[in-house]
DNA sequence: GTCTTTTTGTTACAAATGCAACTGATTTTA
DNA sequence: TAAAATCAGTTGCATTTGTAACAAAAAGAC
């Protein structure tokens, strides 16, 4: 029925890459969860203000693909926990600008540090000429 | 504050390889979606016994680093539709033997196949050496 | 002007997931 | 062999997510 030449999931990119995926952010994920109480979304808006600079919601949703939602329930989140503000534009009061606050600015910044290292250590795993081409493979297949 | 040489979202593997899982199994999830209804769990399962045969919840479990509570539901919703049965081991009544039915045959053949196409129109966006490059480096970072 | 349409962001409800407690079967230990 | 520990699989509950309906503001039609 099943010889063992037939097509496996070993061979199937989207599911190597759901695994690839869970398994490479399971260690950073415990961390900015454990050490700032926060999920990954949240973790992915305090980047975007961290990174980018303020902007409204709509704004992020476009750069970073993330539905209106999930961004909404994310600026709540990490409104209430202080890490970022929010403020009604005059020109148009159904925008809100959001920044980090210094609190935001210091998770940001310990974060993008960690980040930083915990990428390098993924990244060690290879050489120089195999990251160049895993990041371009990944970036097209991401549509970015 | 934030520089443009600094360290981005887009250098960052664990963003990256999320990113392009979701994208890259959009249409074929349409597909078991639509067509047979199925879940990702339930497809996985499908294609688990489809591909290696009957066995145990805890075995599949092992070969596809599942856990067991996924496992269960995902069967139930699969007998459920007629696509398995299970029979229980004499030699130990706390095992069951999973199996495919003819109709879940079926949707696993038209599945394995389909996956097999959309797998390569994947692949086809790069060079030989690039697909064995990004398979490789995926395969390490599942850590299979 | 006012009536309709579009846009921004929130909320409500249903589906999906993770974790821990549970049932029933088997094995171990004393 | 009786009590305790372990193991396969299921269920319940709390959390997370996806979809669609919603309210408020702005823009456009007339």
């Amino acid at each position: 029925m099943s010889n063992s030449e037939e097509f496996d999931l070993r061979d199937f990119f989207p599911y190597l890459l759901n695994l690839a995926a869970e398994e490479s952010s399971l260690d950073f994920q415990a961390y900015y969860k454990t050490r700032y109480g926060m999920l990954r979304m949240e973790w992915r808006v305090l980047f975007h203000l961290g990174r980018y600079g303020e902007m409204t919601a709509t704004e992020m949703g476009q750069r970073a693909k993330l539905h209106k939602t999930k961004i909404s329930r994310a600026v709540k989140a990490l409104e209430n926990r202080r890490f970022l503000t929010r403020h009604e534009m005059e020109s148009d009061r159904r925008n809100e600008l959001l920044q980090l606050s210094a609190l935001g600015k210091a998770a940001y910044d310990d974060l993008h540090e960690l980040a930083q290292k915990y990428n390098q250590s993924l990244a060690d795993q290879f050489s120089k000429k195999e990251q160049a081409v895993l990041r371009s493979c990944l970036l097209k297949l991401a549509k970015l």
